[in-house]
DNA sequence: GCAAATCCGGAGACTCTCTCCGTATTTTGT
DNA sequence: ACAAAATACGGAGAGAGTCTCCGGATTTGC
């Protein structure tokens, strides 16, 4: 699935260049990073990064597809040591904090689980369901996971409770409180 | 807590104007409607809403002040007909509605139970803690409600859910859904 | 080595925010 | 009623970003 036909060696260069500009960028600047910023720490024209990546969140994809691709990972490595309850309780404690540490995630996986937008069907949103629906399938079929739930809900609540958590406290600091009123929730109430 | 000074006419002509302005544009194009478009639909120079408003959130709050003192007043309504627990639920409910349906309310919400922000000590944010504090504790006095919970703990995990929701669908169609995982998730748990 | 295919760069047109200060309006004092 | 003092107005313009366009540079294929 890569290229059909193969990149021009300077553009492949200058893809390189801007993917890592990128990083650095959001990092520091979180996901409204400036573009001709970026574009500037690259050495590349601002012409170059919209040819490449047509928009903000195409850049920011690019950015992070290696993290998103590790969660979605780590959500088997959870399953294969945990109870299917606990293994989604942690794997959503854990998207959280990704969340919420990692400056910029929150916009590429809030748009990643959004319904209607052009993005919804993104290489990191499929993964990310991906994951999401094997820790839910498990569960569910276990019992302590709501029957009316999909996955795509659990990372939109989960995107939710990061959202929460942010405004008490931009590092987390009440992530795992404000996430057990979600993870007590999400069990089958009697 | 009026002006200490009565506004000079003029001021208080423009002042209402703005408010107007602002109110129709922020329906119209969300909280980041151009303020200096607001300013030209008021018929006033830019510098005259920067003064009367230095923010873009004085602004907001000064054109949402009635709605949310109504939904703050709206606590006491409900609490007066249900018991706490429902009242409560149902309170979060009409609260994420307004959230969800009027157009630049999340923003205001959200910087109102903001911690550390220069906005917390607006009058927003003091009337729906208020409203909150009196739901929550008569909810925990009756055991129906955690008590690990602060009101504005509520209020925060509400914009939570609400942001959820708008990833689903912007009109809110989810909310009910997502919300009763927030209120099953409020119970003391055995 | 040369033509064809591909990609680059950055000027420039827009949009939006926010400040500054000469000018205009309102209020006050008499 | 009128001048002086106090207060408010307005909009030009600086600054920061976004995004497009196309003449010119690079690379590739043969």
């Amino acid at each position: 699935m890569t290229q059909v036909k193969p990149m021009r060696a300077d553009a492949r260069r200058n893809y390189e260049r801007l993917l890592k500009a990128a990083a650095e960028a959001f990092a520091e600047h979180g996901e409204g990073a400036s573009l001709d910023d970026i574009a500037k720490r690259a050495g590349v024209g601002s012409g170059t990064l919209y040819r490449h990546f047509p928009t903000r969140q195409a850049l920011l994809e690019a950015a992070y597809v290696d993290r998103i691709e590790a969660m979605a990972a780590r959500a088997d490595e959870l399953a294969a040591q945990l109870p299917p309850g606990e293994a989604l309780d942690e794997w959503l404690y854990e998207v959280c904090v990704g969340t919420v540490q990692v400056r910029g995630m929150k916009a590429l996986l809030g748009s990643a689980v959004t319904d209607g937008s052009t993005a919804a069907l993104t290489a990191c949103g499929t993964s990310m369901k991906g994951a999401a629906a094997r820790l839910v399938e498990a569960a569910q079929r276990e019992g302590t996971l709501r029957a009316d739930l999909e996955p795509v809900d659990l990372l939109r609540l989960a995107h939710g409770v990061a959202t929460a958590s942010e405004l008490a406290d931009p590092r987390g600091g009440q992530l795992r409180r404000y996430l057990s009123v979600l993870t007590d929730g999400l069990r089958p109430q009697k």
